[in-house]
DNA sequence: CGTGGATACTACGTGCCACGTAGTACGGAG
DNA sequence: CTCCGTACTACGTGGCACGTAGTATCCACG
Protein backbone atom coordinates (compact mmCIF):
# COMPACT_ATOMS: atom_id res chain seq x y z
CA UNK A 1 0.00 0.00 0.00
CA UNK A 2 2.36 2.67 -1.09
CA UNK A 3 -0.94 4.82 -0.84
CA UNK A 4 -1.45 7.52 0.84
CA UNK A 5 -4.86 9.01 1.88
CA UNK A 6 -7.32 8.58 4.63
CA UNK A 7 -8.71 11.60 5.22
CA UNK A 8 -11.76 10.11 4.07
CA UNK A 9 -12.66 8.50 7.14
CA UNK A 10 -15.07 5.73 6.72
CA UNK A 11 -17.10 6.68 9.53
CA UNK A 12 -17.84 9.96 8.38
CA UNK A 13 -19.03 8.73 5.21
CA UNK A 14 -21.66 6.34 6.56
CA UNK A 15 -22.87 9.11 8.51
CA UNK A 16 -23.54 10.98 6.22
CA UNK A 17 -24.62 8.87 4.18
CA UNK A 18 -27.43 7.49 6.75
CA UNK A 19 -28.36 10.99 7.18
CA UNK A 20 -30.61 10.64 3.98
CA UNK A 21 -32.71 7.80 5.77
CA UNK A 22 -31.98 4.36 6.97
CA UNK A 23 -30.00 1.94 4.59
CA UNK A 24 -28.53 -0.86 4.36
CA UNK A 25 -24.80 -1.67 4.11
CA UNK A 26 -24.22 -2.51 0.36
CA UNK A 27 -26.43 0.53 -0.09
CA UNK A 28 -24.40 2.64 1.69
CA UNK A 29 -21.56 1.42 -0.60
CA UNK A 30 -23.58 2.68 -3.43
CA UNK A 31 -24.48 6.56 -1.56
CA UNK A 32 -20.63 6.90 -0.50
CA UNK A 33 -19.19 6.14 -4.28
CA UNK A 34 -21.50 9.04 -5.62
CA UNK A 35 -20.94 11.83 -3.52
CA UNK A 36 -17.78 10.99 -2.28
CA UNK A 37 -15.94 9.13 -5.15
CA UNK A 38 -14.98 6.18 -2.75
CA UNK A 39 -15.78 2.41 -3.17
CA UNK A 40 -15.18 1.33 0.14
CA UNK A 41 -14.36 -2.34 0.58
CA UNK A 42 -16.48 -4.54 2.68
CA UNK A 43 -14.36 -4.92 5.61
CA UNK A 44 -14.19 -0.97 5.61
CA UNK A 45 -17.84 -0.59 5.57
CA UNK A 46 -18.89 -3.10 7.96
CA UNK A 47 -15.95 -2.63 10.39
CA UNK A 48 -16.86 0.93 10.49
CA UNK A 49 -20.26 0.52 11.11
CA UNK A 50 -20.09 -1.68 13.91
CA UNK A 51 -17.80 0.72 15.75
CA UNK A 52 -20.56 3.52 14.98
CA UNK A 53 -22.96 1.25 16.63
CA UNK A 54 -20.77 0.85 19.81
CA UNK A 55 -20.86 4.74 19.98
CA UNK A 56 -24.46 4.63 20.31
CA UNK A 57 -24.36 6.25 16.92
CA UNK A 58 -26.29 4.47 14.39
CA UNK A 59 -28.52 1.64 15.75
CA UNK A 60 -29.93 -1.45 13.72
CA UNK A 61 -33.22 -2.39 12.70
CA UNK A 62 -35.13 -5.30 12.33
CA UNK A 63 -33.53 -7.30 9.12
CA UNK A 64 -35.53 -7.27 6.17
CA UNK A 65 -34.29 -10.84 4.69
CA UNK A 66 -30.20 -11.11 3.99
CA UNK A 67 -30.44 -6.96 4.33
CA UNK A 68 -29.45 -5.34 7.68
CA UNK A 69 -30.52 -1.58 7.63
CA UNK A 70 -28.67 0.59 9.98
CA UNK A 71 -30.47 4.55 10.94
CA UNK A 72 -28.76 7.69 12.94
CA UNK A 73 -29.39 7.60 16.35
CA UNK A 74 -30.54 11.18 17.71
CA UNK A 75 -26.98 10.83 19.14
CA UNK A 76 -25.39 10.47 15.76
CA UNK A 77 -27.08 13.21 13.80
CA UNK A 78 -25.80 15.57 16.57
CA UNK A 79 -22.70 14.59 16.50
CA UNK A 80 -22.55 14.20 12.46
CA UNK A 81 -23.68 17.78 12.89
CA UNK A 82 -20.62 19.12 14.90
CA UNK A 83 -18.10 17.52 13.09
CA UNK A 84 -19.24 18.35 9.72
CA UNK A 85 -19.54 22.30 11.18
CA UNK A 86 -16.11 21.72 12.54
CA UNK A 87 -14.69 20.18 9.12
CA UNK A 88 -15.89 22.68 7.01
CA UNK A 89 -14.63 25.65 8.53
CA UNK A 90 -11.29 23.80 8.16
CA UNK A 91 -12.16 23.24 4.29
CA UNK A 92 -13.33 26.72 4.01
CA UNK A 93 -10.14 27.89 4.86
CA UNK A 94 -8.32 25.82 2.84
CA UNK A 95 -9.90 27.04 -0.05
CA UNK A 96 -9.77 30.22 0.48
CA UNK A 97 -5.69 29.86 1.24
CA UNK A 98 -4.87 28.28 -1.80
CA UNK A 99 -6.66 30.65 -4.32
CA UNK A 100 -4.93 33.28 -3.11
CA UNK B 1 -8.83 5.79 23.68
CA UNK B 2 -12.83 4.21 23.83
CA UNK B 3 -13.51 7.58 21.85
CA UNK B 4 -13.72 7.66 18.12
CA UNK B 5 -11.45 10.62 17.03
CA UNK B 6 -9.74 10.92 14.04
CA UNK B 7 -11.80 11.93 10.62
CA UNK B 8 -9.04 15.01 11.52
CA UNK B 9 -6.32 13.92 9.51
CA UNK B 10 -3.05 15.70 10.75
CA UNK B 11 -1.85 15.62 7.02
CA UNK B 12 -4.51 17.14 5.55
CA UNK B 13 -4.16 20.19 8.29
CA UNK B 14 -0.97 20.75 7.53
CA UNK B 15 -1.45 21.03 3.99
CA UNK B 16 -3.71 23.33 4.48
CA UNK B 17 -1.58 25.20 7.25
CA UNK B 18 1.41 25.43 4.92
CA UNK B 19 -0.75 27.01 2.04
CA UNK B 20 -0.99 30.59 3.76
CA UNK B 21 2.82 30.49 3.81
CA UNK B 22 5.78 28.56 5.06
CA UNK B 23 6.25 27.81 8.32
CA UNK B 24 7.67 25.57 10.92
CA UNK B 25 6.51 22.78 13.27
CA UNK B 26 5.20 24.44 16.09
CA UNK B 27 3.92 27.31 13.89
CA UNK B 28 2.00 25.05 12.10
CA UNK B 29 0.65 23.46 15.44
CA UNK B 30 -0.68 26.89 16.90
CA UNK B 31 -1.99 27.76 13.21
CA UNK B 32 -3.92 24.20 12.91
CA UNK B 33 -5.29 24.70 16.60
CA UNK B 34 -6.85 28.33 15.68
CA UNK B 35 -8.40 27.26 12.43
CA UNK B 36 -9.19 23.19 12.83
CA UNK B 37 -9.76 23.39 17.26
CA UNK B 38 -7.37 20.10 17.25
CA UNK B 39 -3.95 20.62 19.06
CA UNK B 40 -1.81 17.70 17.73
CA UNK B 41 1.00 15.85 19.50
CA UNK B 42 4.73 16.55 18.43
CA UNK B 43 4.99 12.77 17.46
CA UNK B 44 1.89 13.29 15.04
CA UNK B 45 2.85 16.84 13.56
CA UNK B 46 6.54 15.46 12.69
CA UNK B 47 5.19 12.18 11.89
CA UNK B 48 2.70 13.49 9.52
CA UNK B 49 5.21 15.82 8.35
CA UNK B 50 7.88 13.78 7.11
CA UNK B 51 5.57 11.68 5.28
CA UNK B 52 4.21 14.37 3.58
CA UNK B 53 8.19 15.11 2.29
CA UNK B 54 8.69 11.69 1.50
CA UNK B 55 5.25 12.12 -1.16
CA UNK B 56 6.51 15.34 -2.36
CA UNK B 57 4.29 17.57 -1.23
CA UNK B 58 6.19 19.77 0.99
CA UNK B 59 10.36 20.55 1.09
CA UNK B 60 12.41 21.47 3.67
CA UNK B 61 13.65 25.04 3.64
CA UNK B 62 17.38 26.04 5.19
CA UNK B 63 16.81 26.00 9.32
CA UNK B 64 17.13 29.15 11.08
CA UNK B 65 18.47 27.92 13.99
CA UNK B 66 16.84 25.02 15.15
CA UNK B 67 13.72 26.25 13.54
CA UNK B 68 12.84 24.15 10.30
CA UNK B 69 10.39 25.42 7.89
CA UNK B 70 8.82 23.49 5.01
CA UNK B 71 6.82 25.05 2.32
CA UNK B 72 4.13 23.43 -0.20
CA UNK B 73 5.25 22.58 -3.74
CA UNK B 74 3.47 22.38 -6.81
CA UNK B 75 2.47 19.59 -6.49
CA UNK B 76 1.43 19.30 -3.06
CA UNK B 77 -0.63 22.41 -3.62
CA UNK B 78 -2.30 20.60 -6.52
CA UNK B 79 -3.04 17.65 -4.55
CA UNK B 80 -4.41 19.94 -1.76
CA UNK B 81 -6.73 21.82 -4.37
CA UNK B 82 -8.19 18.90 -5.52
CA UNK B 83 -8.60 17.05 -1.70
CA UNK B 84 -10.36 20.16 -0.36
CA UNK B 85 -12.77 19.61 -3.59
CA UNK B 86 -13.63 16.46 -3.29
CA UNK B 87 -14.11 17.01 0.74
CA UNK B 88 -16.15 20.15 0.16
CA UNK B 89 -18.57 18.06 -2.11
CA UNK B 90 -19.10 15.68 1.06
CA UNK B 91 -19.65 18.02 3.58
CA UNK B 92 -21.62 20.00 1.52
CA UNK B 93 -23.95 16.80 1.00
CA UNK B 94 -23.62 16.12 5.09
CA UNK B 95 -24.93 19.41 5.60
CA UNK B 96 -27.88 19.24 2.95
CA UNK B 97 -28.63 16.33 4.68
CA UNK B 98 -28.76 16.82 8.50
CA UNK B 99 -30.55 20.18 7.80
CA UNK B 100 -33.43 18.26 6.11
C1' DC C 1 -34.59 -25.32 -14.03
C1' DG C 2 -29.82 -24.58 -13.67
C1' DT C 3 -26.30 -21.26 -14.26
C1' DG C 4 -24.22 -17.00 -14.01
C1' DG C 5 -24.07 -12.48 -12.16
C1' DA C 6 -25.40 -9.03 -8.88
C1' DT C 7 -26.54 -8.42 -4.08
C1' DA C 8 -25.32 -8.73 0.85
C1' DC C 9 -22.55 -9.92 4.22
C1' DT C 10 -18.78 -12.64 7.25
C1' DA C 11 -14.08 -13.67 8.54
C1' DC C 12 -9.47 -12.61 8.94
C1' DG C 13 -4.71 -11.00 8.55
C1' DT C 14 -1.41 -7.19 7.63
C1' DG C 15 0.74 -2.91 8.02
C1' DC C 16 0.47 1.90 8.66
C1' DC C 17 -0.15 5.69 11.42
C1' DA C 18 -2.38 8.70 15.09
C1' DC C 19 -1.33 9.66 19.58
C1' DG C 20 0.93 10.32 23.89
C1' DT C 21 4.97 10.42 26.84
C1' DA C 22 9.49 11.35 27.77
C1' DG C 23 13.46 13.59 26.82
C1' DT C 24 16.92 17.20 24.69
C1' DA C 25 18.21 21.79 23.84
C1' DC C 26 18.04 26.66 23.13
C1' DG C 27 16.38 31.41 24.20
C1' DG C 28 14.68 35.23 26.91
C1' DA C 29 12.74 37.33 31.18
C1' DG C 30 13.57 38.51 35.79
C1' DC D 1 21.26 31.00 37.11
C1' DT D 2 16.71 29.47 37.09
C1' DC D 3 12.31 29.16 35.19
C1' DC D 4 9.27 29.00 31.37
C1' DG D 5 8.09 28.84 26.59
C1' DT D 6 9.80 27.34 22.12
C1' DA D 7 11.22 23.64 18.96
C1' DC D 8 12.10 19.34 18.03
C1' DT D 9 13.65 14.07 18.60
C1' DA D 10 12.76 9.33 19.93
C1' DC D 11 9.89 5.61 20.67
C1' DG D 12 6.28 2.26 21.81
C1' DT D 13 1.37 0.93 21.51
C1' DG D 14 -3.07 0.05 19.79
C1' DG D 15 -6.67 0.95 16.51
C1' DC D 16 -8.32 0.71 12.25
C1' DA D 17 -8.36 1.07 7.05
C1' DC D 18 -7.99 -2.05 3.53
C1' DG D 19 -8.00 -6.06 0.69
C1' DT D 20 -8.90 -10.97 -0.15
C1' DA D 21 -11.38 -14.91 0.28
C1' DG D 22 -15.39 -17.15 1.23
C1' DT D 23 -20.70 -17.92 1.97
C1' DA D 24 -25.37 -17.39 0.72
C1' DT D 25 -29.48 -15.46 -1.57
C1' DC D 26 -32.14 -13.58 -5.41
C1' DC D 27 -33.19 -12.72 -10.17
C1' DA D 28 -32.84 -12.80 -15.14
C1' DC D 29 -32.58 -15.56 -19.07
C1' DG D 30 -32.24 -19.17 -22.32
Amino acid sequence: MTDFQSSTDPGLLLLISLASGAKHGHAMLLDVERFAGVRLGPGTLYGALSRLEAAGQVEALPAEGRRRPYRLTDNGRHFLSERLSTLNRAVATGLARVEA
